[in-house]
DNA sequence: CCTTGACTTCGAGCGCGCTCTAATTCCTAT
DNA sequence: ATAGGAATTAGAGCGCGCTCGAAGTCAAGG
């Protein structure tokens, strides 16, 4: 099979997909089934064809995930997504708390990070006498 | 059992050193089991006694789990502690390579959090008009 | 003496997030 | 026509980091 494949029917193959993504095809497959992703398109054999606005959710998805969200919180905010109009103060609550939970994991890795500094800074002042 | 108990040996008891870390007394004695820890006193009873070099000890594990090294990993430091001097340069080396982990993570987080900021603001922007 | 409760060990169990297997089907190329 | 490779599903399995349960010991208080 041909990198970037041009698919018969449009869209990138789940393949190109989990390429594009960086996920595993088993991941994509088990993101849809968990109700991350709904509505990707199907070619005329039943395989999937992403589109580009799928790409984009996925790069959602995984800077959710790359920030601690748990899989049901990721659901419900999809869901939101695709309940469609009308729930937008909704949606914004959730990222807004999400924002703030990952302010505080931030300052909490600065932190720590002094904390291996300083450790550091002690090794080395031991290994320089 | 009254709070901080003033140990008939010397010591804090599994309760208050969970108190004091915030690990759970189950964590301690996994973390023990694990060889992220070694040498804790035992009253005559039999009875683990946290000392202070205890504490700043439990004080790193968390540091370091906190920032996502693995159980494997931090033993493989405890042991390098336990086995005394002389051996600095390999902790050295664990604890840089920690921190540019640690600094990774950092960046990443903050690009995702700037990636969540853009949403929100998209929301917000829906929401006022 | 007996209860209460904090501790002990050992080992099983759990939740999460994947990850993989098996059995099939479908497309493409020779 | 057929072989090979890529897709499909449902469901099992795994690795990690805890978390808990069972059964027992020990010390203090009523």
């Amino acid at each position: 099979m041909e990198p970037e494949t041009v698919a018969p029917d449009t869209g990138l193959t789940i393949a190109d997909a989990a390429r594009a993504s960086g996920l595993s095809v088993h991941t994509l497959r088990y993101y849809e089934r968990a109700g991350l992703i709904g509505g990707v398109d199907r070619a005329s054999s039943g395989h999937r064809r992403y589109s580009e606005a799928d790409l984009a959710w996925l790069e959602t998805i995984c800077c959710l995930r790359a920030t601690g969200m748990p899989i049901a919180r990721i659901r419900r905010y999809a869901e939101l997504v695709r309940a469609g109009a009308g729930n937008e103060r909704e949606r914004l609550a959730l990222l807004e708390e999400h924002r703030a939970a990952v302010r505080a994991q931030l300052t909490e890795v600065q932190g720590h990070l002094a904390f291996v500094e300083r450790k550091i800074t002690t090794y080395e002042g031991i290994l320089d006498e």
